[in-house]
Parts: C-alpha cells; sequence; structure tokens
DNA sequence: TCGGCTTTGTGAAAACGTGCACAACCGATC
DNA sequence: GATCGGTTGTGCACGTTTTCACAAAGCCGA
C-alpha cells in the first residue's frame, strides 16, 4: 500500500545527508564495512543522536548491538536523495566562476555533469570550457530539452541574476542554484539554493568581532544605548 | 534595563544581517533614503515581522508610521557585523578556486582584502595572483602576524584540508571559511564556515526527486526549500 | 489639540530542531 | 535458553526560530 503522505524529510536533516553520504562514500572504499551512529557522528562533527535521527528517517535500517551496513546505507541515501540517475546542470554566466565550475571535475564526479553553459558574451559564445560548448544565452531551451536538465546554476554578475534566472525558469528548469550576491524571485514551485561568499565572510567577522570585544571589554557591561533620537547621520 | 550579559543577536538574524545590508547599500546607492519593513521584507524575500525582530536586535532604530533611514540602518548593521574596518584574509591553495577567488573583486570590495595567499606547490609559489605574491604553506606564520589577519580561507584539495586547517590555527587564525569537501576539526573557539557546492546540488537533487515522485504519485502538495515571491503582486 | 492613518516593536503562540535518556533489541557467550 | 555488553530507535523536554497580532507611537491635516 502507498502511504497517504509521502515521508517527509526535515529540512535539516536534508541538508545532512549528503555529508554523512560522502563519509560513508569513503570510509567504504578505505574497506570500512559497518559503522555506528558514534563513529559516524564523529566524523561528521555532529552529535550522535542527531545521527540516529537522521537516519530513521530512511526507514529502520541500523541493526541493534551492532551499527549499520555502510554500502546499504549509501545505497538508502542515494536513492532518498535521488541520486541514483545523474542530474546534468546548465551554467548561466562563462565568466570566471562559470569557468572553474565547468573544469571543475568534482561537480560530474558526483552525479552533476555540465550539460550545457550559455553566456551573453559573443566573444565566450563559442569557445569550449570543461568540455563543453558555449552556447548563446537565446538558446538555453533548446539547450535544456536536449538533455532534459532541470537544475541551473546561476554564475552571472548580480546584476544579470534575475535575467538568468528568469530564463532558467523559462527554458523549464525546476532547480536553481544561485551564486551572484543578489535575492532572487521564481514563481511558487521553483526551489532555489544560495552560496554568498560575502554573506560567509560577514558571518565570520561578526564573530571575530565579538570575540575581541569580549576579550577586551569587561564581562559584565552594558551597552548604553539610547533612544535613537534623530540620528539624521 | 541593562542586561547583564553582552547582547547576543541569534545565529538565523546574524546571517540575514548581511543581505539586509546589501540591499539598504543598494538602495541607497540609487537614492533611497528611507524604507519599511514591509519594503525591505519584499526585497530580501521575506517576511516583515521577521525583518522587524531581526532590526530590534541592533535597537530602536525606526521611526513609526514611517519607516527606518536608509542610511543610519546601513551605519548599524555594518557597526554590528564588525564591518566598520577591513579583514584580510590568508587562501591556503593557489589552484583553481584559489586563484578565482584572489583574483575575485566582490572579495576586497566589500573589506575582505586577500592579505596572503599560501600553498605547497613549488611551482605556485613565488607566482603572482589577484596582486598578491603566492607565499609557501610554512611562511603563512608571519604572513597572518604581518597583516595581522583572523580569517582564513581553505580552498585545498579536500584531502589537505585538515592540514590547511591546523596549519591556520597554528598561524592565529581565529575564523575558517572551508571550501573543501571535508569535515575539518578545529579547536574550542575557533569559528568555522563552509561552503559545500555538492551539498548544494543535491539538496536541490532532494527536491527535484520528490517533485517527480509526487507528480506521479498522490495528489500531495510538496514543499520547496526556499522559494520567494508570491505568485500575484 | 484631536483623530485618522501608518508602521514599528514585541509579547505570545506555533513550528521546528536538538539532545538526553532509556526501553527494545541484537548477537555472542556460556 | 538465559544473561550480558552494546547499539538502535524514539518519546520527551528543552532551546531556537518563525509567525501572528496588536498596542504604542509618530506624522499630518483639520
Ligand atoms: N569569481 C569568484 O571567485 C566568485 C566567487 C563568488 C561569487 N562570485 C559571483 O559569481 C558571479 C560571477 O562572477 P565572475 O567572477 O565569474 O564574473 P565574470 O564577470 O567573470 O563573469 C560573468 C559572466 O556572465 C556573463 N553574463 C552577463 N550577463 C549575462 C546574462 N544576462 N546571461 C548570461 N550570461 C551573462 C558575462 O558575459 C560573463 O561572461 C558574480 O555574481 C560574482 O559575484 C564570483
Ligand atoms: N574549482 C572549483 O570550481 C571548485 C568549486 C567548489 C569547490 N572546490 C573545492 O575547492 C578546493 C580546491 O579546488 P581547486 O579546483 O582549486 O583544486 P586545485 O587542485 O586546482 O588546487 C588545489 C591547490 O591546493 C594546493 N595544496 C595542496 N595541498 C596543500 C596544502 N597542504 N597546503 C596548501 N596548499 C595545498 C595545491 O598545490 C593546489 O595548488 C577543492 O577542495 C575543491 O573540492 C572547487
Amino acid at each position: 500500500m502507498a502511504h497517504r503522505t509521502r515521508r517527509r524529510i526535515p529540512e535539516a536533516t536534508v541538508a545532512r545527508l549528503p555529508i554523512y553520504l560522502r563519509i560513508l562514500t569513503e570510509q567504504f572504499d578505505d574497506g570500512v564495512t559497518g559503522m555506528s551512529s558514534d563513529q559516524l557522528a564523529e566524523l561528521a562533527g555532529v552529535n550522535a543522536a542527531k545521527v540516529r535521527k537522521d537516519l530513521s528517517y530512511l526507514g529502520s535500517y541500523g541493526t541493534r548491538g551492532v551499527g549499520y551496513e555502510v554500502e546499504f546505507l549509501v545505497y538508502q541515501i542515494r536513492r532518498e536523495l535521488g541520486l541514483t540517475h545523474d542530474w546534468p546542470v546548465v551554467i548561466v554566466g562563462a565568466g570566471n566562476l562559470g569557468q572553474a565550475l565547468a573544469g571543475y571535475n568534482g561537480f560530474g564526479d558526483r552525479g552533476f555533469p555540465v550539460g550545457g553553459i550559455v553566456d551573453v558574451d559573443d566573444a565566450k559564445v563559442g569557445s569550449v570550457v570543461g568540455g563543453v560548448r558555449v552556447r548563446h544565452l537565446s538558446e538555453i531551451g533548446p539547450v535544456v530539452k536536449a538533455r532534459n536538465i532541470s537544475i541551473g546554476v546561476i554564475a552571472t554578475p548580480g546584476s544579470a541574476a534575475q535575467d538568468a534566472a528568469d530564463a532558467l525558469v523559462d527554458a523549464g528548469v525546476t532547480s536553481i542554484l544561485n551564486f551572484a550576491p543578489t535575492v532572487i524571485n521564481v514563481p511558487h514551485g521553483i526551489s532555489v539554493g544560495k552560496v554568498d561568499l560575502a554573506v560567509e565572510l560577514q558571518i565570520l567577522a561578526y564573530h571575530e568581532q565579538r570575540r575581541t570585544n569580549a576579550a577586551q571589554g569587561s564581562s559584565l557591561v552594558s551597552v548604553p544605548r539610547e533612544t535613537h533620537r534623530g540620528a539624521s547621520a
């Protein structure tokens, strides 16, 4: 019987499964066939209970008193994440980043081969990067359809990111990974992931700043902030 | 009234402040001087109440019935994030990614100039990328101290990431941004951020897979991970 | 000064995520 | 076949984050 609702995995868990997967794959390649949640937790840098709860969403695939069979777990995680087949991606923007990504093997190696690259710059159209010929943005539709691509990567300047997103959606892509430092709007039902370097660095800066403030200031400080009046600054 | 403990901003808020900051800065450059939480929320793709609560951690800097003064808010966010001065970074690994990062202006433009690059490959040591000369990893200590660097970026292969992290920590760096697909161990008190391409793509693959499963299966609504924009408006 | 309109700031509730603790269970050993 | 050490799977309590909803507050025109 089909379940009434398809098992839904918490977003936080989905974000950790790829990490478990990578560790388990490495361990298996090293000849490790079985692991406990404690060992996996250690390698992943998380709590063991969290590992068990995460894995429990896949089903009860562990053996009490023993642990998990690595190969089987790899298979289950791959299945759950939809990694049983390749997901070709199309890259929009063949600049520094786009070229680096296209040439990066860790991309195709993990089941995400570059199925196409497009740009608007005629100087770049026609050149070959990472073994793929750069096409013009206007050809994105056929490119996407030819390989049945559903994931797009935006590597354009921020000012062109929304255009790129629109073009991707028009072409039929339903998931987007955005490297441009811009919030993009997409219709309902399209998934968007983002990688924003400046945000990551600024988060680190915040912690750095707290650290130094805490070190030099006395620990009892309260910030005497005024009620902010006419701060026309 | 006065809190004994230093104001602590929730991590989720810290992660959004850089986005608000970027939007506000752009708007200010476009001549916008005032904004309501609704407008900012629209541009940031989040809920307006969340914007207000986030900003309230900085203090009460809005004006009821009017909104926020953009320039003042920019100043306050920058101050809170510790962006009132530059944070030079040291890059470990001068390969494809390391060179792309070093040559990327959006890095220094936002207050994170590349203060040094190190590698172990003698063929790369001595060359100049992004205006900075590549030094040997063994010189990382002096490089870090010379410019009082506290943030390090790992752009080595995964197999060398832990070594790179250890070298960074030894050199005195207290925050690390890791681009290698490896979990790194660091002593207590060191902040670590990570950017993992494969993880992001695999999260998208999961949602893609659910979508297609749902389409052929029952009529259950799938909830995308991070979709913005209402259809109307 | 007043009242109507707008928007903030924030309590409180709901939703989500984490970690403890332990019963249930497995395999091994005697 | 009973006992034992070891590990899973999960109920529960706790912490964090999001969202709602509304009183308080500012602005403006009458
Ligand atoms: N270079 C890095 O190390 C780095 C790191 C992090 C983030 N980023 C971000 O990645 C994006 C790209 O960076 P980059 O260094 O590759 O820039 P780049 O200028 O080298 O490349 C941008 C490319 O996009 C193309 N382009 C412009 N408008 C387009 C459009 N509408 N459709 C298709 N292509 C279009 C341009 O022709 C160019 O080839 C930027 O948003 C940047 O902020 C770059
Ligand atoms: N290239 C990309 O587009 C891309 C994208 C995302 C993530 N990554 C990740 O970034 C990392 C680097 O990728 P890359 O393509 O630049 O690889 P790369 O092989 O081009 O460069 C790696 C560099 O690190 C140096 N190195 C090796 N061991 C070192 C050590 N112990 N200390 C200092 N330097 C050392 C090597 O000499 C080399 O110059 C990898 O972990 C990769 O998975 C790359």
